[in-house]
DNA sequence: TAATGAAGTCAAGTATACTTGACCTCTAGA
DNA sequence: TCTAGAGGTCAAGTATACTTGACTTCATTA
């Protein structure tokens, strides 16, 4: 699932472990998340679209062809 | 985490096992979300939204006192 | 050069979303 | 009455989100 978080993240000039932090999960997860290795669960779409002040569907980009 | 599934449904008047099946789940989890035994996935919870006209964010109640 | 930090990745473990199959209870209709 | 459908729940299994800890590479800077 694509997702705009590396570009908001350094539009923001903050690191993955800085945003880890932010939203309470590894930096590893941040990794993944932006790197598309997996999902995020629903809590953290949440935190993290509302790290960035969007919707959950405007920070990730829902298209049939990226489902699993 | 709350969310207004059961009432849409009956509104719409299909069973359980009909949502299940337009959001291709089984019927245990459509039945466990409105109970509120787990959380979705993010894909169920945008099929979910999708499928009542609605928003990920209007659909599920993302209150801190909820958070596991 | 050497050291430090940021990012990418892997392995092993844990938590939980979801499946299938089963069983129970209640209600409505034949 | 009897039966079928709808909903609630449980147990056991699978898939995957996420953790911790470790290692590597690259870029920046002392």
């Amino acid at each position: 699932m694509k997702n705009s978080i590396k570009l908001l993240r350094e539009e923001k000039r903050i690191t993955q472990k800085q945003l880890a932090s932010q939203v309470n999960v590894s930096r590893q997860a941040i990794n993944a998340i932006e790197n598309e290795k997996f999902e995020p669960s629903i809590w953290l779409a949440y935190d993290l679209a509302k790290y960035f002040g969007l919707s959950i569907e405007d920070l990730f980009h829902f298209e049939e062809s990226d489902r699993k």
